[in-house]
DNA sequence: TCCGATATGAGAGTCAACTCTCATGTGAGA
DNA sequence: TCTCACATGAGAGTTGACTCTCATATCGGA
């Protein structure tokens, strides 16, 4: 039952093909001109199979594997919401600097046609959103359902987003760093 | 030429009549769970009819009928970045009330199914930011790709989008109100 | 080495969005 | 009233995501 098996290698074999060469097709010519046929006959398996290891084409794009910022989040000391969320976000992404990013996975999901990829995720941030408005409710002392902490929140993931859709523009760009530096733009009031 | 003939009347009505079916439908069972030809029938049209006045499902749920922001935005005096913004909202918001709202329209848009919407409409939002960033950075006397425009803006939409997701979960809110204390809130420096 | 569980491929099939063509009907202007 | 432009319906066709079944191959344990 161990994941040790060739079998078990086997399949995270297949599993990181169909990623890699999906995203390579992502980037060549985008996310809805790239069919599932194709990802499967570039990954060399057949399009059945592609769907035993993905449910559907979206959960190629599925930011499961971001980092666990809720985690971070509460792993945060108690203080202001928009310090706290800064805080989670370096943390989270310090950890997926030594992981993900270091794995070369990270540019290919930045690389990847950013319109849908936002779309495709939007549909499972709803249960994310309310998550971390509780942990950041937590640690500032309020309810969960305090329009400052939705404010906050949302003003938060407004800046994280721009900053990362600045990113998938400019490969170049140090994006973890970017993001702390707008957030602490946030936490100052946006001065100008 | 003009639009005041049997032939152009016919046309809106038909035009609203898919529109108001739609909505109906997408309200009962789900965008998703709702086919075009279901729309059709409800609407008495052919299929094929529908397509020659939406070219795509997509299209019924798009904001193209928001009311003019970056016109509204263009209205207001200099000043920093959010207080702009929140002068450009209320004063967009102002001209819906007395046509959309009252007309019937917003309330069927909101009561949609909430996160198809928002995946149907972020697909063209991409220039609406870039629109929205380069006329504050003309009232704040910035560039356009200053990084404090990125993030006041970022964070204005971060804010609207979430008191915008409460209020689909709350029709009886007083949606524009809620966003003018939310911005005001953000103005303020987020304060606890 | 043999057997059972499981991964895969092949291929047919479903479903829904969207396109195209062609025939018919109905306003608009002369 | 006549005629032309155009809106519509009917219906077939295409495409691509996703499902199902069944035969085959391969791994893992006895």
């Amino acid at each position: 039952m161990g994941d040790s098996g060739l079998r078990e290698r086997k399949k995270a074999r297949t599993r990181e093909t169909i990623l890699r060469e999906a995203f390579r097709l992502f980037r060549e010519r985008g996310y809805a001109a790239t069919t599932v046929e194709q990802i499967a006959e570039a990954a060399e398996i057949s399009p059945a199979t592609f769907f035993r290891y993905f449910p559907a084409k979206e959960h190629l794009v599925a930011l499961d594997r971001f980092p666990p910022l809720v985690e971070a989040l509460a792993a945060q000391p108690p203080g202001p919401p928009v310090t706290v969320l800064r805080g989670a976000f370096r943390t989270a992404f310090a950890a997926l600097s030594a992981e993900e990013i270091a794995a070369g996975h990270a540019r290919e999901v930045f690389a990847a046609t950013v319109p849908e990829l936002l779309v495709a995720n939007l549909r499972r941030s709803p249960g994310l959103i309310r998550e971390v408005c509780e942990v950041v409710a937590g640690r500032a002392g309020c309810a969960a359902d305090d329009p400052r902490i939705r404010n906050a929140v949302g003003a938060v993931l407004g800046v994280v987003a721009m900053v990362w859709l600045a990113w998938a523009g400019d490969t170049g760009m140090d994006g973890p760093a970017e993001i702390d530096r707008a957030l602490a733009h946030l936490e100052s009031g946006l001065s100008l």
